[in-house]
DNA sequence: CTAAAAATCATGGAAAATGGGGAGTCGTTG
DNA sequence: CAACGACTCCCCATTTTCCATGATTTTTAG
């Protein structure tokens, strides 16, 4: 029996590209595509099930990365393979423990495009070279675990306010905003304030 | 006479996509693709000149921003579209700064990427819906004008140094870091060096 | 229930950044 | 030439952050 699978991008191209790719391939069957988020959840609830989608892990209304979530927690036997531009180890370790079962680059080959489609179904995880290399690697961006609260002036440091600002928005003590932002520091090794934020920035965290 | 593509993109997917949404335009001639930036150039310097190369701003060996500039320069008969997933104002204007005849979207349609050329070939500039859009509207991101000076300074901010350690580094006095400093606040408006480095990390100077 | 983690607060001192002045040299350009 | 911008340098007062150390209460998870 084919392989049922769905792709969710809203890169035009892509969507064709991987038509394109996979239309001589007989073990596949091409079921459709969503452009966002919600048309994917509204295709599941209506139509057949596919046994694999393709996800694009930036998606207008919401990221990949959740919607993998929500599809793995409605319908547990779709495999997910995650599919983006992006070789970030946080991207693709999110991805996973949100329950894909694979991802791959969008550079990926059609032999890789078929040999993942084809490991995923029989229940095996697929990483395409590239990213299997880089999760590998010593994450030295390694995001360090933050509390909820510590976000919270993490984000409220990067837009330029001061301890005692922070304090009165969140009807705290100076000092208790002075210990969150030491804990900071010391999470992200950080030596001072310019480089926490740099830090935080270019790992999303705000 | 049909005109001449080549593309320039280092994901295969997208390639693919292009080629098939193509086929069966018959005004249009795919010449060929290329993965990265050294291997358009060495295309363009053996084969027949495209009329059209559409160009990925994303490429592994140089950002597409630069190619464009290069290509330009040798062959300037050549119309380049910039073609990238970011609809950001500041990709866009350093393309079209750098002579590109047009931009637009991976998630563009058939008849828009046809349009695009159409126009492109006829000395026109082309714009995506969306991309015109962003070039338009007040740009809250503009991003402020720094020297060499100050934009050395910034990045070594940003690493953490402080004003001691920025004036060793330069061999300058730890007075002048600061006024470059003050500059760099006044400049992005910025109310301390938390939200200064927020701003130029999201902005790319970091 | 209980141990760990998170969130709260404090003191006191050192280090760094910010604000607001002023001022001189250089090179470019109208 | 005069004006401008870039780069350089300085002082002083004030604010803010950073460091060390220690402690209490609330939440959370095993």
């Amino acid at each position: 029996m084919a392989t049922k699978i769905f792709i969710v991008d809203d890169h035009y191209m892509v969507v064709e590209g991987i038509r394109s790719l996979l239309q001589y391939e007989n073990s596949i069957e091409w079921l459709g595509h969503a452009m966002n988020a919600a048309s994917c959840m509204a295709f599941l609830q209506q139509k057949q099930y596919p046994d694999v989608i393709l996800m694009d892990i930036n998606l207008p209304d919401k990221s990949g990365i959740e919607l993998c979530k929500e599809v793995k927690e409605k319908y547990p036997g779709i495999f997910v393979i995650g599919l983006s531009t992006f070789n970030q180890q946080s991207f693709i370790q999110k991805m996973m423990e949100n329950g894909a079962s694979g991802y791959m680059l969008k550079n990926a080959t059609l032999d890789e495009l078929v040999e993942a489609i084809d490991a995923v179904v029989k229940g095996k995880t697929f990483l395409s070279n590239e990213t299997a290399a880089t999760l590998r690697k010593p994450d030295d961006t390694a995001a360090p675990v933050i509390t909820s609260r510590e976000k919270e002036v993490l984000r409220l440091v990067a837009d330029g306010m001061t301890n005692n600002e922070i304090a009165q928005h969140l009807f705290i003590s100076p000092t208790t905003v002075e210990t969150h932002r030491k804990s900071l520091l010391n999470k992200f090794a950080a030596k001072n304030t310019a480089s926490l934020i740099r830090m935080a920035t270019q790992m999303q965290f705000i």
